[in-house]
RNA sequence: GGAUGGAUUCCCGAGUGGCCAAAGGGGACAGACUGUAAAUCUGCUGCAUUUUGCUUCGGUGGUUCGAAUCCACCUCCAUCCA
C-alpha cells in the first residue's frame, strides 16, 4: 500500500488549510491528480519563500501527481494586493517576460518537465487577450463584490485604499484555475496561506460555472475543485521568513551566494529548526524529530544539517560542501577557507594605499564610507582578528598572513582579501 | 463633481519661519551576554576628504537675509456628500 502524499504533506507540516480534507485525501490516494501553483513574476529570481511551495510540488511529483507550474505573466500585470498595504509599482511587459523566463529555468532545476511529468504554462497566454465585456459576462457575474470585500486579503487595503485595477486580481487568479481545470483537468490549486481567498475564489468559480452549464442547474457535489494552502514560515515575532538586511534570500546563486544561503539557514532561530527540517529537506521524519528535539548548544548540529540539506537541494552537493567547509573553517577554527567570500586587489592598488573604509565598501560589508566609519568606531571591524579602531587605517604588506588578509564586520560577516 | 483632512528620512510618525539632517517608536547594523539561537541591555541609523561642507521633508514656481514650515499652481491619497 503506497503512502498518501496528503499524509506526507501533513506530517511534514505543509498544510495550513484545505477546502475539503477528507475528500482531497481520498482523491490523492486513488488517482493521479493535476494540480497547479502560481508564481507571479515580480522579480528576476525565485526566493526561499517560493522554495517551500516548490518542495511541496516535488513531494507531489514524487508521488505521481502532475504539477502545473503557472507563471503569472498576465497576473503580474496587475499585482496581487493580498496582505499588501500599498500598490506595487506597475511592471513593464518586458520585465515581466524576462522574469518569467528566469522562473522557468529555476523551476526546471527542481521539477522534471520530461514526458509530461509536469506542465509549465503562462497565464499571459489567456489573460492578455481577454475581451473585457465577454469576461465580465462569463466570469464577472459569478462574483459578489460584497463577499469579496469581506475577504481577509483585502482587509489591510480597506484602510489604505484599493484600486479597482487591483481588486480584479482575484478574478484573474480564479479564472486561471478555471482555465486550467477546463484545459488540463486540473483539480487542485495550492499556494501559500496568504492565497487562501484567491484559491477559494477559483474553486468557487469552477463550481458556479459547472452549475451554470449543467442542464438541470445542479452539480454533483462529489467532484469539486480543491484548494490547499501551505503554512507560511514566520519568525518568532511573526514576520515572514526569507528576508535579510540585504533583502530577500534568493535561489539564484548570483543574487544570494551559496555561502550566504547556507549561512541564512545556519543562523535560523531555535524554534524554527524542526519545522524547517520537515518542510525544506527530504530527511525522514524520525530524523527530523530527533534533530528538532536537540536542546541548548546541541541544536547547532541540527542547524548545520538543515543548512547543508537545503543548500544541497538548491545549489547542489558540491556547493553545499563548499559552503559548509567555509562556514566551519570560519566559525569553528577561525581559519581561512578558499570557499569563503573573497575580494581581490592588485599589488598596485595596495601600494597606492588601500584604506579600510574603501575595502569595507567594496566588499559590500558596509553600505557607505560613513557606515564603514561608524562600524570601525564602534569596534565592529576586525582585521586578522585584531580590532581596528582607526578609520584611517590602511592595509599594509605586513597585514598579509598566509597570502591573504581576513576582514570581519561583526561576528558573522567575513571577507578574505587577496592581493595579487 | 463638491467639502474636509493628508503627502516628512527604510517603515510608522512628530515638527507649522531660523536652535532641523529633522523628536519618538519600529526595523536594520554594531557592542556586551551567548550556542554562528532567542530574550535583554548599550550604541548607532542621509552623503562626503566628518568638530566642516553638501543633498533631503509629493512636484513646480514664489515670498524671505533664511522655508519641511508661508503663498500659488499641479499631482496623488483618505473620509463624507453626489
Amino acid at each position: 500500500m503506497e503512502e498518501n502524499v496528503f499524509d506526507v504533506l501533513q506530517e511534514r507540516g505543509f498544510i495550513a488549510q484545505t477546502t475539503h480534507d477528507e475528500q482531497l485525501r481520498e482523491l490523492l490516494g486513488k488517482e493521479k491528480v493535476k494540480f497547479y501553483i502560481g508564481f507571479d513574476a515580480t522579480a528576476d529570481s525565485l526566493t526561499v519563500g517560493h522554495f517551500l511551495t516548490i518542495m511541496a510540488m516535488m513531494h507531489m511529483q514524487q508521488h505521481g501527481h502532475t504539477p502545473i507550474a503557472l507563471i503569472g505573466g498576465g497576473t503580474t500585470m496587475i499585482g496581487d494586493p493580498s496582505g499588501k498595504s500599498d500598490m506595487r509599482t506597475m511592471m513593464t511587459r518586458e520585465t515581466i517576460d524576462y522574469n518569467a523566463n528566469r522562473f522557468k529555468e529555476q523551476l526546471s532545476q527542481f521539477i522534471s518537465f520530461d514526458d509530461g511529468a509536469a506542465i509549465m504554462v503562462n497565464n499571459a497566454d489567456w489573460l492578455l487577450d481577454l475581451n473585457y465585456v465577454t469576461f465580465l459576462r462569463e466570469i464577472g457575474v459569478h462574483f459578489s463584490v460584497n463577499r469579496m470585500l469581506t475577504a481577509e486579503c483585502y482587509k489591510q487595503r480597506m484602510e489604505n485604499g484599493l484600486t479597482f485595477f487591483e481588486f480584479n486580481y482575484m478574478l484573474m487568479q480564479a479564472y486561471d484555475f478555471y482555465v486550467l481545470n477546463q484545459r488540463y483537468g486540473c483539480k487542485l490549486e495550492m499556494g501559500g496561506d496568504d492565497q487562501w481567498s484567491n484559491i477559494l475564489a477559483g474553486a468557487d468559480l469552477i463550481r458556479r460555472k459547472k452549475i451554470a452549464e449543467s442542464p438541470d442547474g445542479t452539480v454533483p457535489a462529489k467532484d469539486p475543485a480543491f484548494g490547499l494552502t501551505f503554512t507560511l514560515l514566520t519568525t518568532s515575532d511573526g514576520k515572514k521568513m526569507g528576508k535579510t538586511m540585504k533583502g530577500a534570500v534568493w535561489l539564484d546563486p548570483k543574487k544570494t551566494t551559496p555561502y550566504e544561503f547556507y549561512q541564512y539557514w545556519r543562523n535560523i532561530e531555535d524554534g524554527n529548526v524542526e519545522r524547517c527540517l520537515g518542510l525544506l529537506t527530504f530527511l525522514p521524519m524520525e530524523e527530523v524529530r530527533r534533530l528538532g528535539a536537540l536542546e541548548g548548544a546541541a541544536i547547532n548540529q541540527a542547524k548545520e544539517v538543515l543548512a547543508y540539506e537545503i543548500t544541497k537541494i538548491v545549489h547542489g552537493e558540491e556547493e553545499a560542501n563548499k559552503a559548509q567547509e567555509a562556514a566551519r573553517t570560519v566559525f569553528a577554527s577561525g581559519g581561512v577557507s578558499e570557499n569563503m567570500p573573497t575580494i581581490t586587489y592588485s599589488k598596485a592598488q595596495m601600494d597606492a594605499g588601500l584604506d579600510i573604509l574603501s575595502v569595507l565598501v567594496d566588499t559590500k560589508l558596509c553600505t557607505s564610507r560613513g557606515d564603514a566609519r561608524r562600524n570601525v568606531e564602534q569596534g565592529g571591524v576586525k582585521l586578522n582578528d585584531e580590532k581596528i579602531t582607526d578609520p584611517l587605517r590602511k592595509l599594509a604588506e605586513t597585514d598579509i598572513q598566509d597570502g591573504s588578509i581576513l576582514l570581519r564586520k561583526g561576528k558573522k560577516n567575513i571577507y578574505k582579501i587577496v592581493i595579487e
